[in-house]
RNA sequence: GGAGAGGUGGCCGAGUGGUCGAAGGCGACCGCCUGCUAAGCGGUUUCCCGCCAAAAGCGGGACGUGGGUUCGAAUCCCACCCUCUCCGCCA
């Protein structure tokens, strides 16, 4: 949710923003001046309803001294009642106005950085670092789906039967790889980036949700139980984030830095393509997330750290990624500055997202209402982020990508050796 | 799932229709006092919205949430949510 105050006083700018996302003009507009248009009723509304309101009080603290002495009080209460008349008409009608303005105000997305450059799509981000070389092996790869097969140890056909298309059982060391992938990611941030580990819960209820933003727009990616209004979570930064939901931290906390491994849970609603095979893009997948609450002022540097703790897991496996800028026509809708993270699939010589990391700043802040001060201070909002650190299916995957051997063994990166039981390769089943 | 109790400020806790945003206590903060610490004394201490460029100031709202009754609700009524205790069930 944008500043309010923005809208009032910025409104001009916040039309251009929206045309850099790539939005048309007439529709950038519109949306503008309907949030400036319900802002402006729902003031009036308010001034005229607090002064209505104003009177009644006074009257009615007239009534009481009245009735204590014992004397009649029927004018002024004749009086009250018909300035209560007017009232709920009033009361309704600025309900709706606030609502309205609610509803256009969400409908905004964020404003991007002054540093996020300018384009149209993902053809634009620019490349923002890369580290290691791409592997150049003497045969061709295969694709992690089918290695996983010959090895016995992805089972896609029999997540199928037992739950959907799009659901994949793992099996023996590819069951231990997930396990030891969680362990390897949570034990990196815990132990050497200064995160505290979190489990949270895998469902959260509504009000969660429309915290950091999934609803009200989003609400059909999502499994949602009915008799009991929850959700199972996407992602563990909506659990984790809405921790500090409607509290005020103390500054001096800050910045916290949480680390949560959660499966997470997406409907994925019209989403199949050439891209999706194996295990790059499944309903349920496991994830290490990384969240931080900062100052405003310091949510830049964050970013950069936050950027750094999750590419440190993919230079500890040995993997070749880049690191790019979302330009302003692909960053996502509550995102002020995103970095993805892209490793490299040798079977494919692409580049495969692994990790997003965002700044929101104050977006899903004003949304969930934290907020944070510095001693007596008035409180004023945080600034949240988070980014994957990392996906562990697409982990898996690049990992049977980028370790395979011309035998189709995979051989285990070293920093994952002393979590795999004493498997240092693994054999295809026979 | 059944029965009962209860949800009030950072915390504890009073308050059952009329200056109650809320007594009292604890904590915190600021002064004073004091070799230091503790104790003591005095004061301060919720948040949201609006008017305003902003501050000050003023007005409105919030006692789990949402409705209702009333001139007026923390207080009465209804629904829902949550917590606790006991029973049942169970990893």
């Amino acid at each position: 949710m944008i500043e309010p105050r923005k809208l009032r006083t910025d409104a001009e700018n916040i039309v251009e923003m929206l045309i850099k996302r790539g939005y048309e003009e007439k529709e950038a507009r519109d949306l503008v001046n309907e949030a400036v248009q319900w802002d402006q009723k729902r003031r009036n509304l308010q001034v005229e309803v607090d002064t209505i309101r104003s009177r009644i009080n006074r009257i009615s603290s007239d009534i009481a001294v009245l009735k204590r002495k014992g004397e009649d009080a029927t004018q002024l209460i004749r009086e009250s009642q018909k300035l209560g008349n007017n009232l709920k008409k009033l009361e309704e009608n600025l309900r709706k106005a606030e609502e309205k303005f609610r509803e256009a105000l969400l409908s905004i997305p964020n404003i991007p950085h002054s540093s996020v450059p300018e384009g149209q799509s993902s053809e634009d981000n620019p490349v923002y670092r890369a580290w290691g070389k791409k592997p150049e092996p003497d045969f061709q790869p295969l694709q992690h789906d089918e290695i996983g097969e010959k090895l016995g140890i992805l089972d896609f056909k029999r997540g199928a039967k037992i739950a959907s298309s799009g659901f994949t059982v793992c099996w023996g060391a590819g069951a231990l790889l997930e396990r030891a992938l969680i362990n390897f990611m949570l034990d990196l941030h815990v132990k050497e980036h200064g995160y505290t580990e979190v489990l949270p819960t895998f469902l959260v209820n509504r009000d969660s949700m429309t915290g950091t933003g999934q609803l009200p727009k989003f609400g059909e990616d999502m499994y949602h139980i009915p008799e009991d209004n929850l959700y199972l979570i996407p992602t563990a930064e909506v659990p984790v984030t809405n921790l500090h939901r409607d509290e005020i931290l103390d500054e001096e906390t800050l910045p916290r830095k949480y680390v949560a491994y959660s499966p997470c849970f997406r409907r994925e609603a019209g989403s199949y393509g050439a891209h999706t095979r194996g295990l790059i893009r499944q309903h349920q997948f496991n994830k290490v997330e990384l969240v931080k609450f900062t100052r405003p002022e310091d949510s830049y540097q964050e970013l950069e750290t936050l950027l750094e703790d999750a590419e440190d897991v993919l230079k500890r496996l040995g993997l070749h990624y880049r690191v790019v800028t979302l330009c302003t026509g692909d960053l996502g809708f509550s995102a002020a500055k995103t970095y993805d993270i892209e490793v490299y699939l040798p079977s494919r010589d692409e580049y495969l997202e692994i990790s997003s990391v965002s700044n929101f700043e104050d977006y899903q802040a004003r949304r969930a209402m934290i907020r944070c001060r510095a001693g007596r201070n008035k409180p004023r909002y945080l600034h949240t982020l988070n980014g994957s650190g990392l996906a562990i299916g697409r982990t898996v995957v690049a990992i049977l990508d980028n370790y395979q051997q011309k035998d189709g063994s995979v051989k285990i990166p070293d920093a994952l050796i002393p979590y795999m039981n004493g498997i240092e390769v693994l054999e295809p089943a026979r």
